[in-house]
RNA sequence: GCCCUCCUAGCUCAAUUGGCAGAGCAGCUGACUCUUAAUCAGCGGGUUGUAGGUUCAAGUCCUACGGGGGGCACCA
């Protein structure tokens, strides 16, 4: 048996691989680096070929070989991920892609110094190259970079994958993010949205006078919500810690501490089942505004969001290289999602819970009777809840479902039973000031007008523990010092939390959160 | 936690009823100065996720395990 019979050799190395190792030594041989340097002067390839100039172009095809010709056509200096490369034998032509798109470059025998002519020739698909020379435009139409160089930046040791299909492998798409990323151009674009959200986001609130906060994500308390936490330990104190489920008592401190606008975007860490909504780290965006209420927040919501809408409806034209005054997408302003095609321009939808209940169920939510009886004839859970619960049930299962998808809709005022750390409505207790907004079948986020009685909140807070189980005692404890700052004294105010990595999925189109989240989790691989 | 489903060459995918494991791309050798999923001629490349089992014979059927995807349940 020879070596060539093994898929690897005696070194564990693949053939495939062994293949460009022995091609990256024979570029050191030609004495260049294959793993480049510094490199001043670069363009992006977009802004590369856009420079394009046809004059100059056929005036160097007409008379470029007449003496004392002057060559004004622009030469460029671009860096790029070859996905392409056609040996023509003594002309190379290679794509090479960047985060702006791909630029096709022609290398010639006759127009290139030798070694970095014979230097096109061993470059795999996956090296990363810098190319100099005028733009011209080839026969079949298409610009190119006909380089008088051709420098290496960094090789690639690892075959690529298929050259059309691209990365399919749903699994390693997540777990090698980095060859998904230069591979499917969809996937760059994705990530490149998420972070103009993200600064679009900071930049519309910071517009509006609030103050970006970083408050601890480990704490010795995981309040702020019901989840179950992560649990950590520090050494140096010897202390257990949990990771943060919500920064919300600690953004509510600083409202008592004298900011009256704040917000947080950051992680938060919840120890649930993770599936097409749920990554167990995720990023949310929390905002409290002093003197504010459930209905400033409201307003803030729809606005922020059609913003965003706004913005990838503009990215979408620049992408598509449509004219931007066609203004199709700002007349309606409408973004794909699935089959949906969602309407953020209109004003949202609001309805209340109880009108929502009433007009799908039939029946008042106050008539807990009924709703046991519908809850028990519809096969719902039913048995040992309390009536709001069952009334919730039926809610959640019967009535939610029947939201339009396709329009943004806030639901408001909830029963308070089920919102015991809200403010109740003035003129009837039993109605928390809370909504919540669904947009394309997902719960996007809540908000409320927040409770700020210290003796109310206290009060509440023990009726929640009282009722939990003995699991969740180790990790629910009462915030005494949340307590203490309440006694202090806050501000009336306005709360909001909004799930970043799910709009983004909505207003990029991709129907699983791991297609929003750069690296999510993933059991290991061995 | 339960149910369904997928895992075949570096990548993308085939393989009929259980009957010799294949193709394209990528790779290697050669030709080619306007190609563009370059083309042309030739050549290599496999422990079919892992471990067992049934069978004359297993990619295919059975069991367990690992990983992925989907659904249900759980989860203010």
């Amino acid at each position: 048996m020879t070596d060539e019979a093994h898929q690897e050799s005696d070194s564990g190395i693949h053939r495939l691989e062994q293949h460009r190792r022995d091609n990256r030594r024979a570029v050191a041989e030609l004495g260049l680096s294959p793993y480049g340097s510094r490199t001043p002067g670069l363009e992006t390839l977009a802004a590369a070929a856009a420079r394009y100039d046809p004059a100059a172009d056929a005036e160097h095809k007409e008379r470029g070989k007449e003496d004392g010709f002057e060559d004004r056509r622009p030469a460029v200096k671009v860096a790029g991920r070859v996905v392409l490369h056609r040996d023509n034998g003594s002309l190379v032509w290679m794509n090479i892609r960047d985060d702006t798109g791909d630029l096709q470059i022609a290398i010639s025998k006759r127009d290139c110094p030798d070694a970095e002519f014979r230097l096109a020739k061993i470059t795999d698909v996956g090296d990363v190259v810098v190319a100099e020379g005028p733009l011209v435009r080839t026969r079949t139409g298409e610009v190119t970079v006909w380089a008088f160089s051709l420098r290496p930046a960094s090789k690639c040791l690892i075959p690529p994958p298929e050259k059309h299909a691209g990365l399919q492998d749903v699994e390693l798409r997540y777990r090698q993010r980095y060859i998904d990323m230069w591979a499917n151009p969809r996937t760059l674009r994705v990530f490149k949205l998420r972070s103009k959200i993200v600064s679009r986001t900071r930049r519309f609130l910071d517009e509006r006078g609030f103050l970006e906060v970083e408050t601890p994500m480990l704490q010795s308390l995981a309040g702020g919500a019901a989840a179950r936490p992560f649990i950590t330990h520090m050494n140096a104190l010897d202390l257990p810690l949990f990771m943060r489920i919500a920064p919300e008592l600690y953004l509510k401190r600083l409202l008592v501490g004298g900011l009256p606008r704040v917000y947080e975007i950051n992680r938060n860490f919840r120890n649930e089942g993770l599936d097409k909504h749920h990554n167990p780290e995720f990023t949310s965006l929390e905002v409290y505004e002093a003197f504010g209420d459930y209905s400033t927040m409201m307003e803030l919501t729809e606005s922020l969001i059609r913003e965003l809408a706004q913005l990838v409806a503009v990215e979408f034209e620049n992408a598509s290289g449509r004219d931007a005054d066609e203004g199709e997408l700002h007349v309606g302003l409408t973004l794909p999602f699935g089959d949906l095609a969602i309407d953020y321009g209109s004003p949202f939808e609001r309805v209340t819970y109880a009108e929502l209940f009433r007009r799908v169920l039939g029946f008042a939510m106050t008539d807990a009777r009924r709703a046991r009886a519908e809850a028990k004839k519809r096969g719902l859970k039913h048995d040992g809840l309390a009536d709001a619960l069952v009334v919730n049930e039926l809610f959640e299962r019967i009535a939610e479902p029947t939201l339009d998808p396709a329009r943004p809709t806030f639901v408001t005022d909830y029963p308070a039973a089920l919102s015991p750390l809200t403010r109740t409505h003035a003129d009837d207790p039993e109605l928390a000031q809370r909504w919540d907004l669904f947009i394309g079948g997902m719960e996007i986020g809540p908000a409320y007008t927040e409770l700020n009685d210290p003796d109310i909140q206290d009060a509440r807070f023990r009726e929640q523990l009282a009722g939990i189980g003995e699991a969740e005692s180790t990790f629910r404890t009462l915030d005494e010092d949340f307590l203490r700052a309440l006694k202090v004294g806050m501000p009336p105010a306005g709360g909001l939390g909004l799930g970043i990595d799910r709009i983004v999925m909505l207003l990029t189109n991709q129907r699983t959160i791991r297609d929003v989240i750069l690296f999510p989790l993933m059991r290991p691989a061995d």
